[in-house]
DNA sequence: GTCTCTGCAAAGCATTTGCAACTGC
DNA sequence: GCAGTTGCAAATGCTTTGCAGAGAC
C-alpha cells in the first residue's frame, strides 16, 4: 500500500512560510514570494519556491488562490474567506464578508454533483485604479 | 481621440460564434472549440480561435470563464450564471442557482474598492468521479 | 543511512504576438 | 481602398520536472 511522504522542515521551506504569513493581507504570487525569500536565501531557486509552496498548501498551513486571471497567488490564512480583485491591476485583498454557508445549502438537491464547498470572489476597482478610472472615462 | 475596431462577421467568427452556442452546457477550452471548428474550417489556426473568443467576450457575445486551474473555457450564454466544477476531472455544469445580487450588497461600505461584480463558482465531484473516489477510499 | 529536498536548466502548456497576405464592408 | 482579419510560426509567461548532489532526521 501506498504510504505518504514524510515533510521535513527545511530551511528554504521555513523561510517561504514565514513570508507568505509576514502579512497575510498581501496574497503575494510565486515570484513575489521568491523575490523576498531570495533576500535571505540568495541561491534559493523558483522551482524549490513553487515546490515548497504546493507542500505547504497540502499541510494545510497556507491557502492557494486561483481566482480569476492566469497568476496564482498565496494567502499565508489558511482558513476560507473571500477576496476582492481589482479588474484593472489585479491587486487582492480580502472581503470582509463571513462565509456563506447558505450558497451551499441553496444548490443541495438540485445538481447531480456532490458538493464539496465554493469559491466567491468580488470584483471591483480599488481606490488607484478608481481613479485613473475617471479620469480615462473621456476616451472611446 | 481613440476609435474603436469596428468588428467585421467573418466565415471563421461565425463559425466559432456558432460552435460555442451550439449547446450552452458545454462550457469548452479554447483548444476544444478550435477542434470542432476544424471540421469546417480545416485551415483555422489555433491563433485566430483565441483572437476571435476575445472580440467575442468583447460584443457580449460569449463569456469567458476563468475558474481555478489555469485553462479558460467559454460559455456560449454572455448571461450571469454560476457554475460548478468537478475538482477531479475539471468538468464545468451550471449550477441551478439564481444570480445573488445580495451578496454584493452584503459587501457595500465595508470595502474600499468600487465593487463591480462577482464570481461564484461551486466545487464538488460529477457522478462519475463520485464513483471512482468510493472505490479509492481504502488507500492512503 | 535513507529518503526527501535543493539548485539548475530544460521542458511543458495555454495563450499571445509579429508579420505579410487576404478580405469584409 | 483600407482597416480589420487570417494563417503561420515564433515568442511569452507561469509553472512543472529530471537529475545529481546535498541535507534532514
Amino acid at each position: 500500500m501506498y504510504n505518504k511522504p514524510k515533510h521535513r522542515m527545511t530551511q528554504q521551506r521555513s523561510v517561504i512560510l514565514e513570508e507568505v504569513r509576514r502579512d497575510t493581507d498581501q496574497h503575494l504570487t510565486a515570484d513575489e514570494i521568491y523575490e523576498r525569500v531570495r533576500k535571505q536565501l540568495p541561491r534559493i531557486s523558483l522551482g524549490t519556491v513553487y515546490r515548497n509552496l504546493e507542500v505547504l498548501v497540502e499541510l494545510d498551513e497556507i491557502q492557494k488562490l486561483e481566482l480569476s486571471g492566469s497568476i496564482s497567488r498565496f494567502d499565508g490564512n489558511p482558513k476560507g474567506h473571500y477576496h476582492i480583485r481589482c479588474m484593472r491591476c489585479g491587486r487582492v485583498d480580502n472581503a470582509p464578508v463571513a462565509p456563506m454557508q447558505k450558497l451551499e445549502d441553496e444548490l443541495y438537491g438540485s445538481t447531480v454533483y456532490t458538493i464539496i464547498g465554493h469559491r466567491l470572489e468580488f470584483t471591483g476597482l480599488c481606490p488607484k485604479c478608481s481613479k485613473t478610472q475617471e479620469a480615462e472615462t473621456t476616451i472611446v
